[in-house]
Parts: structure tokens; C-alpha cells; sequence
RNA sequence: GCCCGGGUGGCGGAACUGGCAGACGCGCCGGUCUCAAAAACCGGUGGCCGAAAGGCCGUGCGGGUUCGAUUCCCGCCCCGGGCACCA
């Protein structure tokens, strides 16, 4: 037994021997109470970096206390490997994408274990494995026979430098590529899409039912869900002479209530109807000029801001179903072709773009909507006809207020939701020319890519059965080996892959060569964990009723409509299949706060990295987990400090030698007078206070305050060695005091308290079997208690009185000690707050 | 423009539902031990005034509620993030 702290001594034999023992391997125990502590899984690029280190030791915590509290712990962990980087990096390197996880994989295998994370090594998945992947088109068959799944041609997002096509949720802000920051460009193609708009309400509404994620996230979620509420209305189109025709164009308005105002109709450039509407004609012109023009346009472009809009006249008209009256037929660029139906109604005095564009082109903005307090509300609130064509105003109004000039609905009170929306609704529906609706700014998750190392679609082309799957009983279709990606191919450039019977007809036919997004890969695996092995099924629904759903998730902000959207959505499916029970895979979230460094997120390309296995070599894994908990609250961002990682190995010194002198000393004989002296009753309290709040602070993520109560422990211990002879101490109070404090660390640092506990103070099993120790409130009420005395709402003084002592006694005892400060004044009134302050209002 | 965070000593950060602002750590200063250093241990450390006792100021800014506000309310400023011609 060394009295130095040697951390390189010792972690790495008790790594050897949790592995051995298989410690951390768990089993459905229906007695016991269940907790599922999930980390997003790495993508093999490279080792771990800090990030990592960071978001497992947090959920290494949280699962060594759950166990040591008496609950089944789920913890594992897994790869999710498949991906466009392994290809990047086998271009790179020449090597097979394939090989290149693999060692990754190996490399990172090895260094979580160094860290001493408490995982199920027996669950690990890995997304490339073939008896993973084929679960991933085993469900591509469920969606598709649900009529989830969708091949359709719709304008893309396709990244040149990654040569496939991306989700929405894969474009940035700024029209870039999330992997490589390329700028994205428009194509029209044909794709594969999971029908996850079928979802939108439900994942929407869902979000109310997480009270344990953080508001941002959900905010996000249903920010990019994007409900909004509202009307179709129908518009006849007219004909080039002006007679109202066959032809209805359908708008989406989240304000119908502004019929009245609509004084011109819009399309988007890319409208199907607009080459027809002006072929042959003298608007042709004009018009093509716009829509070229917004075609060219990149998306950077168009999302840049200050710029502007263009139109042109079709020379056609439609009719205003409320008041037949007909409004141009305008061509403009700030219209949408995705959102709604790619027409709008225009109603330049209660929208700030289309009063932005009437005043541009000349067109009427005859007002609608009128704020209570506006003077020429006056003089319209009677008027139901149209006698004002315009407004003097120089924005468009869309708050509350009063509708005029709008025939039967004149006088009536509006605004967004306000009653006049659901009267026009009514009317509308009454006489069939519109009705209530909902529109998504939610896309359905184009999850076919072009490139090789992905999950084979399981579908084949046939010409003449046309999109046929392939049999269940035919799983997996097999990602070969032999694609060599370094000379550009793909799975488009191996027939014998796609060259294939049709599995319908027998004919000859084509197997698809695009496979899966990565994301189609990470939407699962926190179910497969509950079963990882099963080879016969997905998983068996009794494991996943005993685990789920996850209890905490912990991983990063980034994927905060990526993987979790995408993962909310297939557990839904998945509850309507049967499969699993619950309609949410995670209960609660935590979204972990940056590792950064001089200010900046460490990154390569930044060349501010700090190496885990490097702090682990100089200071040990137990000393960097501590540190990277102690610096900042795990959702906050923390600032890398050297210093700071060398104090928390300071004070595990301090812990270690702190255990060592108390185990030296037990031989000691204790003369034993001081059983019950002041000091040792002060060290008691002290114990059960931190054990108080340690475990509180776990239950709320405080683990940075949870560390700063087990050192003021380490100090009270100090203090009291300090203050009291060797001979005079209380032997079985300090025993108490390192045996509690070792379990209280044990999830933090487990080498270290595992050799505290065997080894040094000479404890039977390993420690982190052991039961959290219970906090004694009693134990913990301190004997007296200080009280600051106010005046006037300053303090002035401070008193110490046993605890409990009778109020009006408290305020005698503080009255007199601020008797200075109440000299010649009047004591108009005392407040007492218990145990804490006296404040005294004086005159 | 809309929606989320955040602003506290030299630094990272504490302060539970309105109750002693600055826990804990880093850094810095001083001391003990030592030939010396390191390590370790002990003490100090928000600012200003003061020899001290003590006083005044202090949680981005300005108001308000309250015996009492980092915490609640109103109005701003700054920083970070998300969304954005979404009809």
C-alpha cells in the first residue's frame, strides 16, 4: 500500500479484472427496478476525443449510481459505422471503407475501455455488421408494407462534393452540406423517401409529453415540424378572355380572414401551370425572364437577405370566392413551389412581402383588417362594400383588429386564430369553394443515397412487375466487398450485384444500387441494445418492454432534429407495428455543453486538440473523468484547462493519502474520550450532509457541486485531523468517514475507489456492488445555527443559537446584537426565516 | 424578423421553491517543513476607503414589487445558438 496516489498503477489491473468477472453485464431482472442510461454512439473516425470522454463519463455516472442505488442498469454501447467519411478516408488512404472502421472501431474499443466505462460488452452493435444492417432492411419491408415508403421525383438537394443527395435535415442554414460544408444545389430526381410527414402531428403534439428534454430542443423539433393552421381556399381560373373556366387553383392561407384584402393571385416561377398560362402570349416574355432568373438563383442567393422580389403579369385572372371578384394572375419569386400548393393569395395590407410587392407593381392594397385605435376605422366599420382601394399606410398591419369592407363579415373582430378566421372558414366550407387545413414545413426524409458504404436498399427494378421488395426470407441483401470506391465506383458499377431475377416474376430485372442514409442506421439501435443477439428476430418485445423506453439519453445538441426527430419517428412506427410499447424511445435528455479550448471547439483543423490517451498516460482515466465533470454543469460548455485537470489529481492525492493514514491508524488503540467531542460530532454532521447532497446533486446533473461537496468533505476530514491529537481521535468516525467517502466517488473514480475499497481499507466485493450510502437527515442537522441579522435589508450583525431555539428568543438574541444599529429608531417589525436570518425593519 | 439559451471576482463556476452573493477548484500572495527545491500541510485572496474596528459599493443597463431580488415583473443592451420570403 503505496501513500502516493499512482493511478497508472492501478487502472488498468482493475480493467483486467471487471473484464474477467464480466461486471458490468446485466440480464432483465423483473424483481428489481429497470434504468436504460444511453450515450449516442461514436462514429468511428479516428479515437476518441474529449467530446466523447465527456458525454460517457457523464452517462458512466449517472449508470455506476443507478446501479450502486438498486436499479437494472442498461448501459451499452456500439458503433454506428456505416457512412460517407470511411469512404473519404479509403479514397485517401487506399484502403477498403471497411478496414478502415474496423481498426477504428478496435482503436476506440480499446480506449473506452481505458476510460473505465461500465458497458455491456456483450450488447455492442456495430451498423455495418451484417446481422445488424439486415434488421435495418427487414424494417425498410415493414415501412413499405405500411406505406411508409415512397419513390417519387421532387426537386433534391444534391451535394457535388459528396456526389448523393441529402436529406433537409442535412442542409445547414446556409445552404450547406452538414458533412462537408459544400454549397448544396437543386436537382430534379427520382428518390426514395420514409413517410415521416404521416407523423407530423403526432411528433409535434409528442414533444408536450417530454417534460425531461430541454425546452431548446424541443423548440427546434417543432419549429422545424413547422405546424401551421389555416384554410384551402379553391379560385377559378379564367380563361384568356376572361370567363371563368374549369381550371381551380388552391391556395394554402393561414388567413382567410383577409379574403377580402386579396387584390392580386401569385405563383412560384416553378408553378406547372405557368407556361401555359402565357404561351403565345405577349406575357411570355416578362414572365420567362422572372423564372429564369429565380431558377439560377442558389440557394445562398435566395437566402441572403436583403434582395428583390421580382413578378410579372400572366395576363390571366382568377375569381375571389367571397366576392367574385377577379384579382391578376402574378408570377413572383418569393413564392414557394415547396411550401403549400406554390400559389398564393395576395393581400398586400395585412402581409408586409405582398404590400412590398403591390407597391412595386402599382397594385390596389385596399385595407382589411384595421387596429382598433386606427382613425379610418371610423369610417369603414359600416362600409361592407369596397370604397377605400388603398391604404396610406407604409407597412402592411397583421395584428388584432376589426374586419371592414368584407361584405357579411364587416365589423367582426380578427386576427391570427381570432374568430373572424373560423367564420370565413365556415362560410368557405359552406358553399364548398375552401376548408379548414394544416400545412408542414416538414419534409418526408429522402433516405436513398448514392454512394457504397450504406445499407442496400432491398428492392429490385423490374419492367414489368415494376418496384418489387425483395422477400423477407431473402435477407440481407449483401454489401459486397469488392467495390473498389478509390477508383470512383459504386454499387451502380457492379452487375454482379444488380443484375438480378425479379423476385416477383423471375424475369430479369435490376436491384437497386443506392442504399441507406446513415441516420435510417442510428434510428434503432437503442432497441436493438435490449436484445442485441437475436438472430432469428429484430429484437423480442418482452426485452424491449422490460428496457424501454431509454431513461436518459445523453449525446450532443447537434442532433437535435437530425437523429432524434428521425429515432421519435420509428419508435412511433415501431409502437404501431406492436413492437415496442411506448410512443417516445427517450425519456429524458441531456444535451451535453462543448469541450473547447482558447475559445474555440477543439477540432483538427483548429489544432487545438488535446489527446485523451495523453492525460490518461500523465494523470490517469479517474483523474480526467473527474476533471471533465468538475470544470462546468454537463450541459454547458467547458473550457479546457490544464491547471485544472492537475487540481482534481491534487485532490484524488488528497482522498488517497486521507484513506491510507485512516486505515494506517486504525491499529492505533483509541483512548477513546473524545467519542462524542464536539469536533467529531461536527465531521459527523459534515458526512451525512455530503451524502445528502451528493446524491441530490446526481439526481439533477449537478455533478461539477456534487465533486465540490465530496472535497469540502475531504477538507472537514483534513480539519479535523488537524485539530485533534492522533490519540484523541475518533478511529471509527474517520473509518466511516473514508469508507463513505470512497463509495460516494466510486462512480466518478472507479480505479481508484476500487482499490481504496479492496485494497486499502480492506472492504469485501468490489465497490461498486456495494448500496449507495443513505443519507440521515437527522444525522445531518446541525446543533446550532448561524443567523444573520438584518436591518433595513442589511446585514449587521450574526448570531449563533441552537437550532430549533424558540422564534421570539431568536429575535431577542438578534435585536440585541444589532443594538447599535437600532439607536434611536423604532422596531416596526421582525421577520424570522427559520435556521437562516432575522431582518428587522426599523424607522 | 421569430424562437431558445446566456451575461456573477483575475479565471472555471456556486447560490434548492425570493433569505448571509462569490461554495468548490484554478491562479496569485504568505507561512511550516527542507541546505535548497519539489511534494505535502496551514493561512489569506470581489472592489474602494481605513492602522484597525468598521463603512460604502458590487451579480450586463434602467425602472418596479418586497422587510429582503443573482432569483419575480416591465423596458433596454450585449454574446451564443436555431429557424427564416413558410403565405
Amino acid at each position: 500500500m503505496t501513500r502516493r496516489y499512482d493511478p497508472c498503477a492501478i487502472e488498468e489491473k482493475w480493467q483486467k479484472t471487471w473484464e474477467s468477472e464480466r461486471l458490468y453485464s446485466v440480464r432483465e431482472d423483473p424483481e428489481r427496478p429497470k434504468y436504460y442510461v444511453l450515450e449516442m454512439f461514436p462514429y468511428p473516425s479516428g479515437d476518441i476525443h474529449m467530446g466523447h470522454v465527456r458525454n460517457y463519463t457523464i452517462g458512466d455516472v449517472i449508470a455506476r449510481y443507478k446501479t450502486m442505488a438498486g436499479y437494472e442498469v442498461l448501459h451499452p454501447i456500439g458503433w454506428d459505422a456505416f457512412g460517407l467519411p470511411a469512404e473519404n478516408a479509403a479514397i485517401k488512404s487506399g484502403t477498403h471503407p471497411a478496414e478502415w472502421t474496423y481498426a477504428n472501431i478496435e482503436k476506440q474499443r480499446a480506449s473506452l475501455k481505458r476510460m473505465g466505462f461500465s458497458y455491456d460488452w456483450d450488447r455492442t452493435v456495430v451498423t455495418c455488421d451484417e446481422e445488424y444492417y439486415r434488421w435495418g432492411q427487414w424494417i425498410f419491408l415493414k415501412f413499405w408494407e405500411r406505406g411508409l415508403v415512397e419513390r417519387k421525383s421532387s426537386a433534391v438537394n444534391w451535394c457535388p462534393s459528396c456526389r448523393t443527395v441529402l436529406a433537409n435535415e442535412q442542409v445547414l442554414a446556409q445552404g450547406e452540406c452538414w458533412r462537408c460544408k459544400s454549397t448544396v444545389e437543386k436537382r430534379e430526381l427520382e428518390q426514395w423517401y420514409f413517410k415521416i410527414t404521416n407523423y407530423a402531428d403526432e411528433l409535434l403534439d409528442g414533444l408536450e409529453a417530454l417534460p425531461g428534454w430541454p425546452e431548446r430542443v424541443k423548440a427546434m423539433q417543432a419549429n422545424w415540424i413547422g405546424r401551421s393552421e389555416g384554410a384551402d381556399v379553391d379560385f377559378v381560373l379564367c380563361d384568356a378572355e376572361g370567363r371563368p373556366s374549369e381550371t381551380i387553383i388552391t391556395v394554402f392561407t393561414t388567413r382567410p380572414d383577409t379574403l377580402y384584402g386579396c387584390s392580386f393571385f401569385l405563383l412560384a416561377p416553378e408553378h406547372p401551370l405557368v407556361h401555359e398560362l402565357v404561351h403565345g402570349t405577349s406575357y411570355a416574355g416578362p414572365v420567362a425572364e422572372v423564372v429564369e432568373a429565380a431558377a439560377k438563383e442558389t440557394a445562398v442567393e435566395r437566402m441572403a437577405g436583403e434582395r428583390e422580389t421580382r413578378g410579372a403579369f400572366t395576363g390571366r385572372h382568377v375569381v375571389n370566392p367571397v366576392n367574385g371578384e377577379k384579382v391578376p394572375v402574378w408570377v413572383a419569386d418569393y413564392v414557394l413551389m415547396e411550401y403549400g400548393t406554390g400559389a398564393v393569395m395576395a393581400v398586400p395590407c395585412g402581409d408586409q412581402r405582398d404590400f412590398e410587392f403591390a407597391r412595386a407593381y402599382g397594385l390596389p392594397i385596399p385595407p382589411v383588417v384595421i387596429a382598433e385605435d386606427d382613425p379610418a376605422l371610423e369610417t369603414l366599420r359600416e362600409v361592407t362594400g369596397r370604397v377605400v382601394e388603398d391604404v396610406a399606410w407604409d407597412h402592411a398591419y397583421d395584428g388584432p383588429g376589426i374586419m371592414v369592407q368584407s361584405g357579411p363579415f364587416t365589423g367582426m373582430r380578427t386576427g391570427k386564430g381570432g374568430p373572424g378566421v373560423d367564420a370565413v372558414i365556415e362560410w368557405l366550407e359552406a358553399r364548398g369553394s375552401g376548408r379548414s387545413a394544416i400545412n408542414y414545413r416538414l419534409r418526408d426524409w429522402l433516405i436513398s443515397r448514392q454512394r457504397y458504404w450504406g445499407n442496400p436498399i432491398p428492392v429490385v427494378h423490374c419492367r414489368l412487375c415494376g418496384l418489387v421488395p425483395v422477400a423477407e426470407a431473402d435477407l440481407p441483401v449483401r454489401l459486397p466487398r469488392a467495390v473498389d470506391i478509390t477508383a470512383g465506383e459504386t454499387l451502380a458499377d457492379h452487375p454482379e450485384f444488380y443484375e438480378v431475377p425479379c423476385p416477383s416474376c423471375g424475369g430479369s430485372a435490376r436491384r437497386e444500387t443506392d442504399t441507406m442514409d446513415t441516420f435510417t442506421c442510428s434510428s434503432w439501435y437503442y432497441l436493438r441494445y435490449c436484445d442485441a443477439r437475436n438472430d432469428s428476430a429484430i429484437w423480442d418485445a418482452e426485452k424491449t418492454r422490460y428496457w424501454m423506453p431509454v431513461d436518459q439519453y445523453i449525446g450532443g445538441i447537434e442532433h437535435a432534429i437530425l437523429h432524434l426527430l428521425y429515432s421519435r419517428f420509428f419508435t412511433r412506427v415501431f409502437r404501431d407495428m406492436g413492437l415496442v410499447e411506448s410512443a417516445e424511445p427517450f425519456t429524458d435528455l441531456l444535451t451535453q455543453g462543448m469541450v473547447r479550448k482558447d475559445g474555440d471547439v477543439m477540432s483538427k483543423s483548429k489544432g487545438n486538440v488535446v489527446a485523451p490517451e495523453e492525460m490518461i498516460a500523465r494523470f490517469g482515466a479517474d483523474t480526467l473523468r473527474a476533471y471533465i465533470l468538475f470544470m462546468a454543469p454537463p450541459d454547458k460548455d467547458l473550457e479546457w484547462s490544464f491547471e485544472g485537470l492537475e487540481g482534481m489529481y491534487r485532490w484524488l492525492g488528497r482522498v488517497w493519502r486521507l484513506a491510507v493514514d485512516i486505515a494506517e491508524e486504525n491499529g492505533c488503540a483509541s483512548s477513546s474520550p473524545s467519542a462524542g467531542d464536539a469536533a467529531s460530532r461536527v465531521l459527523y454532521r459534515e458526512t451525512h450532509r455530503v451524502i445528502g447532497k451528493v446524491t441530490a446533486d446526481i439526481e439533477r446533473f449537478g455533478l461539477n457541486t456534487s465533486l465540490a461537496a465530496m472535497m469540502e468533505l475531504t477538507n472537514a476530514a483534513y480539519d479535523y485531523r488537524a485539530g485533534t491529537p492522533a490519540a484523541e481521535r475518533d478511529h471509527a468516525l474517520m473509518r466511516e468517514v473514508a469508507r463513505t467517502l470512497t463509495l460516494l466517488l466510486a462512480p466518478y473514480a472507479p480505479h481508484m475507489t476500487e482499490e481504496l475499497w479492496s485494497g486499502v481499507l480492506g472492504q469485501e466485493g468490489s465497490v461498486h456492488r456495494q448500496s449507495w450510502p443513505t443519507f440521515d437527515e437527522d444525522a445531518a442537522r446541525a446543533e446550532q445555527v448561524e443567523i444573520a441579522v438584518q436591518v433595513n435589508g442589511k446585514v449587521r450583525g450574526r448570531i449563533t443559537v441552537p437550532a430549533g431555539l424558540d422564534e421570539n428568543a431568536v429575535i431577542d438574541a438578534a435585536l440585541e446584537a444589532v443594538a447599535s444599529h437600532l439607536e434611536g429608531r423604532e422596531v416596526v417589525r421582525t421577520v424570522v426565516v427559520a435556521g437562516k436570518l432575522v431582518s428587522v425593519v426599523a424607522r
